[in-house]
DNA sequence: AAAGTTAGCGAACAAGTGTACGCTCAATTT
DNA sequence: AAATTGAGCGTACACTTGTTCGCTAACTTT
């Protein structure tokens, strides 16, 4: 059972994968992705990709959960850097950046099927961002003390601002990559001073009702 | 000088303009739309297109300036609804959701097209987006007395939030798509709230340095 | 009324697409 | 050693794609 042939099998397989991956670029996305052109840069013969894959769709949902896999391990890694001390803010924030800069044939992908064609590519990256989301709202609630529901207005605020500077990113240049940075930094520390400001209400408003109770007594 | 033929002109561009709007939906984006099909509906020979358009890039453009327009048109629309009472910030995302909800296939153009394959597409989206966020920041600086650079750093979140909360929006039912709508109104106030604390304490310093400035003389 | 302009058409072309079919031949199993 | 499996290939087919090129016929200008 030396497994020659199975070996085999799963190298072209990556091969296809690796070539598909290297065909998404700006110019030319998942959607103008040909069986024949990945086929043709995998090094194998169009009807083989058949033996690998049932349609091209299959193919693009592998590189989805591939894409997401990298992306959790950004998490994992932005996390650790947190760990280190320092602003979870920008810590975060320059983690995240730094992978659109490093990967961004898959943060286009990544993108693009987020309000892409296929519902199934579109849930896929949903998911994606909720484990993102799940996170910050898990580090708001056990280390910043706040209330559950209002991290996850928070969270979900900062998510959203975070891939949308994500997405512009791509297009710049590295001086406006860097502002870029700068402005979501602040950004999401006005919505971090928004939430302390509202908490800070609602326990003053707590504060009045214990007392309007007391006097009632 | 009756016009009847630069009329007829019109009326079949308007037809293909039409008949592209028509083809996109969840399932068909712009990437797979084609210039055959969409001459096929407008009801002329696809060789009549280049009379109205040099590209389908050029009509896909067109398509972007025209939607954009529509919804801004919307939101300023609503703004000025503000005189009759109610919160602006609810106005406002409740008169976007409305957009997203009743032109989907258009805000669906303008997302996919953000991230899409080409370059100017991005370049056009982001003119749009920007047309939204100038206005924003016209609004809060002079109803609202902010700094023109917080101004501007809130506008930019506020934008990106609630084009965020629009995308999660189309694949959501009316009773979720709600929810969505109520949370984004939040979020929206967290980022207010948040600037407001911001522009306080800033003229809580330069009070302060002021007092000193004095306190030297 | 004559001349000029032009939106729209039909035929044709060169590429490119996905996929069905049967074959080869090396790896694997019997 | 013989039989079976299966990854990969070549041919072929039926489409669809964008685009070029004259042509007609209706509108517009002179």
């Amino acid at each position: 059972m030396t497994g020659i042939r199975a070996k085999q099998k799963e190298k072209t397989r990556r091969a296809l994968i690796d070539a598909a991956m290297n065909q998404l670029s700006a110019e030319h996305g998942y959607a103008s992705l040909s069986l024949r052109e990945v086929a043709r840069e995998a090094g194998i013969a169009p009807t083989s990709f058949y033996r690998h894959f049932q349609n091209m769709e299959e193919l693009g949902l592998t590189l989805v959960d591939e894409s997401g896999l990298a992306l959790r391990q950004l998490l994992r890694q932005s996390r650790q850097q947190i760990a280190r001390g320092g602003s979870i803010i920008r810590s975060s924030v320059d983690t995240f950046m730094q992978f659109v800069a490093g990967n961004t044939a898959i943060f286009r992908l990544l993108l693009q099927e987020r309000s892409g064609t296929s519902r199934e590519f579109r849930l896929a990256v949903a998911r994606e961002l909720s484990h993102f989301k799940a996170e910050l709202v898990d580090y708001l609630v056990d280390e910043q003390k706040y209330h559950r529901q209002l991290a996850e207005l928070q969270a979900d605020a900062i998510v959203r601002i975070v891939f949308s500077a994500g997405a512009d990113s791509l297009d710049s240049n590295p001086q406006e990559r860097e502002d870029l940075t700068e402005a979501t930094v602040q950004q999401v520390r006005l919505v971090a001073r928004g939430a302390a400001a509202v908490q800070h209400d609602q326990a003053a408003v707590a504060q009045v009702k214990q007392a309007n109770h007391r006097a009632e007594d």
